[in-house]
DNA sequence: CAAGTAGTATATTGATTACTTGACTATGGC
DNA sequence: GCCATAGTCAAGTAATCAATATACTACTTG
């Protein structure tokens, strides 16, 4: 009967859909597709990173891999994982915002662990786009360096949050300081914009972090920046 | 120590958003999201549309709703669920497209089941936009009279695909007919766009459905159209 | 080619999920 | 107040999932 055939089709179809469903239902997987969003990685550095075993690190992406979610080459030893595409991170974007949008407990969440975090200070995106030419704002990329390396603000310095402390006497006191990360959630750019403060310099953190700065179209860059610091 | 706090908000936090992904990784709950986007229905009718038993649909919306994706009111005997808010069509709108375009599988059940259909003569949505204001195009809404109810393209009439047979004295053959339903995947207005062809009247169908074209913000309707058919 | 490292495959464990069944609650009609 | 209907709850079962441990493959380096 056609209803039977119909019914049969539907199944496949929504079952094709639960396919990438499945993959966004682990918190580990989640972890991994926001830290592929800021540049391809190695699968043990994943592992280090998130606090799994290797094995347990190389089935999540076996998994995001069948859902098409993942691509991976193999340079010698190492495998290195990147998202798909861009729907990708749009897709991982797209649910956070429903869970930011919706979960009152996320909300609880977010509050209690980022009571100090003044959000009215932060730098939106459109902001820090029309203030960029200025020479009195500094980017800085608290990133690890081989994100920023992977991909960057335009203009950026590279300043490591745990290189901070270290360098900061060549980030002069004149200057105005937007600190920036992984991510809204992501918490490099607070601990920047804290230490920075501490050391009486003008800093803010941006709202957004590099992954949704390049969504967005906004100008970025990779490799180092011929005027970068040291 | 200050990492091992930082891990376990990490884990709070993508444990949230891992709320929203379990409730996505289901082929029923799928089905669910997509129907509740045409309109808001009780758990019974859900049911039966998907061809689940009552217990098990109440449980999946159960689910839904623990995630925040949808909402529920009491009126009387019946309980009406509905999508908590735009972003979540949004959300299920962007995971299809992911499948689209990622998926190799879903392509190829796409092409076995609409081998007949002719993608490249279906409406996109601007240009019916742009020529809905002719009286030589007629809009067909060919869902259950409920979700045209519910909400519709703006002037469109409702033919649900049951009663197309019956009505087609009604659609005269000057006319150029597009029909539309509930999503580019389902089958109702392909199975019109056959019907009327057959019966000598030029047809094509829309490429998206009625919640594609509301979130785009294109003129929508509710309640019986003023001029309607009956 | 031996040794070491990065990663994958497989088996096993306990936890979670989907679904069924039957009991239970809430509402409205008679 | 009694019955029927819509929906939820709770318990049980089979299937799936996450994680571990262990064995294995692939590649590099000496």
């Amino acid at each position: 009967m056609a209803t039977d055939t119909h019914r049969q089709f539907k199944d496949r179809l929504y079952g094709q859909f639960a396919r990438i469903g499945k993959a966004l239902s682990n918190p580990h997987r989640l972890e991994i597709l926001e830290l592929l969003a800021q540049s391809e990685r190695t699968v043990d550095s994943l592992a280090t990173e998130i606090g799994l075993s290797l094995a347990n690190t190389s089935q999540h992406l076996q998994a995001l891999r069948q859902a098409a979610l993942v691509d991976s080459r193999k340079d010698g030893l190492f495998v290195y994982y990147r998202l798909a595409g861009a729907e990708v991170f749009e897709l991982s974007r797209v649910l956070r915002t429903v869970a930011e949008g919706r979960l009152a407990e996320f909300e609880r969440l977010i509050r209690e662990h980022f009571s100090d975090r003044v959000d009215a200070e932060a730098v939106p995106m459109t902001e820090l786009l029309k203030r960029a030419r200025s020479k009195q704002v500094v980017i800085l990329d608290t990133r690890p360096a081989s994100e920023y390396i992977a991909g960057h603000i335009a203009g950026a310095i590279s300043v490591p949050v745990d290189d901070l402390q270290r360098r900061l006497q060549q980030l002069t006191k004149g200057k105005e300081y937007v600190a920036y990360c992984r991510g809204p959630y992501c918490v490099y750019a607070d601990r920047a914009v804290e230490m920075l403060r501490a050391h009486g310099r003008r800093a803010r953190r941006l709202t957004d972090g590099f992954p949704e700065w390049r969504a967005a179209g906004l100008p970025v860059t990779n490799g180092v920046e011929p005027g970068a610091l040291k």
